[in-house]
DNA sequence: GTCTATAGATGGATAGAC
DNA sequence: GTCTATCCATCTATAGAC
């Protein structure tokens, strides 16, 4: 962990997404030109927005012609559809594992649920930036399945912060607004972690769980310190 | 304040443009069609993205022909760089005065950058948005400017913060990450916080002010209740 | 300043050979 | 599955009349 000092570097950066891997969590990914065409899709749409990357650049990245990409998926907005439900199925997954893992302390689930959330944005932080940046660009009728399990990652949170703050081990006024600003937190680490940044995907998770149990009032603050990696 | 209570409304959405005015701060807008231009490509730049809009959109929007645009901005991306100019000069000219305001009191000072920061994406969301989100679409020379403001930003928040650590009445391991988190948060406001809200401008900038203190050890955490709206 | 008209480039998507 | 070739819509921007 990095000690108190000048201001030296520039850690604010806006979209440093040309030192990140196009990366996808395993086992969803598919096998082939499928699986090459999503991951370029990935890197460009993170880059420049679904309209502002081409089905010919995506094509080009991947070394096809054009055409051979209308093969594999029935249009440019089938691709952004697929990587906006990978995104939010791989949260929803560590989100759920986070809760049931630690369903018996109130205090232990919501730091496991930050965690989770944590890791799964240093983990994969052009999918998630696709997922959450891009998500407009799909007709309501495709964005819906993708909002309905971001509803249920909320409601994950929200569960956990009621029942501390109900068995009075967290203190919050308000927990709709705790929940936005702990989840706030998380989802700007796709914006600036990256293999440039000083620290491990561990220390940003466990300062950021320790963070988020400071603004939710919790007892023990220092009380979870990365039990598992989990990745 | 909102009570503790069931969880039943959607307080996560991605994007709740459409319930937000395209406004713009006074005194800076130009007047005339070039200011409905600059209107109307904000609200068309936040809902769409810079490439998802285009200047036939922006032009019926104003309820003028698309060639008129050119009589007033040399090209879209022009456009795109006053908006992004002036939501950057904005923050920046409300954070030096915050800054300003509290320079005694390295806590005081700290909850000011966090109050202004919070109420100048609760006042203008869709500048911040833009100005946030679509800087990528600017030449690396165009975007300069603002990475510049933005970096002075983060120095102002970053002093604040080591000079309460070395005065010893904040508490934080790492300054580079709690300012992160500390930004992180007010950044968000302009994704979620909007007319439909159950809050006022003030109650969130309070509720955020906590949670900042909260999350940088502040001794009391209670000592900057809005002193002021200044918007 | 605003318009009509259009140039020139690029966009998503398709047809059909192999 | 991959290619070449192409359709047609739309894009940014310009020319020139009023």
């Amino acid at each position: 962990m990095k000690a108190v000092g000048p201001v030296t570097q520039m850690s604010w950066n806006p979209r440093r997404l040309s030192a990140v891997a196009a990366e996808l969590p395993d086992g969803v990914t598919p096998a082939g030109t499928r699986g090459r065409i999503l991951h370029a899709a990935l890197r460009l749409f993170a880059e420049r927005g679904f309209f502002g990357a081409s089905i010919r650049d995506i094509a080009r990245e991947v070394g096809i012609n054009s055409a051979t990409l209308y093969a594999h998926y029935p249009g440019k907005e089938d691709v952004l559809a697929e990587l906006v439900r990978l995104g939010h199925e791989e949260l929803l997954t560590r989100l759920r594992a986070a809760s049931g893992a630690a369903a018996g302390d109130p205090v232990a689930q919501f730091a496991a649920l930050v965690r989770a959330q944590v890791l799964l944005h240093a983990d994969y932080p052009l999918l998630a930036l696709v997922a959450n940046h891009e998500l407009h660009a799909l007709s309501p009728e495709r964005a819906a399945p993708a909002l309905a399990l971001r509803e249920d990652a909320r409601r994950l949170l929200l569960a956990a912060l009621e029942r501390g703050a109900a068995e009075g081990v967290l203190d919050v006024a308000d927990v709709t607004l705790a929940g936005i600003a702990v989840g706030s937190l998380g989802l700007r680490v796709a914006n600036w972690f990256g293999p440039d940044q000083p620290y491990t995907r561990d220390q940003v998770a466990d300062a950021f769980v320790g963070f988020a149990l400071r603004l939710v009032g919790a007892r023990s603050p220092a009380a979870d310190r990365h039990p598992r990696t989990e990745g």
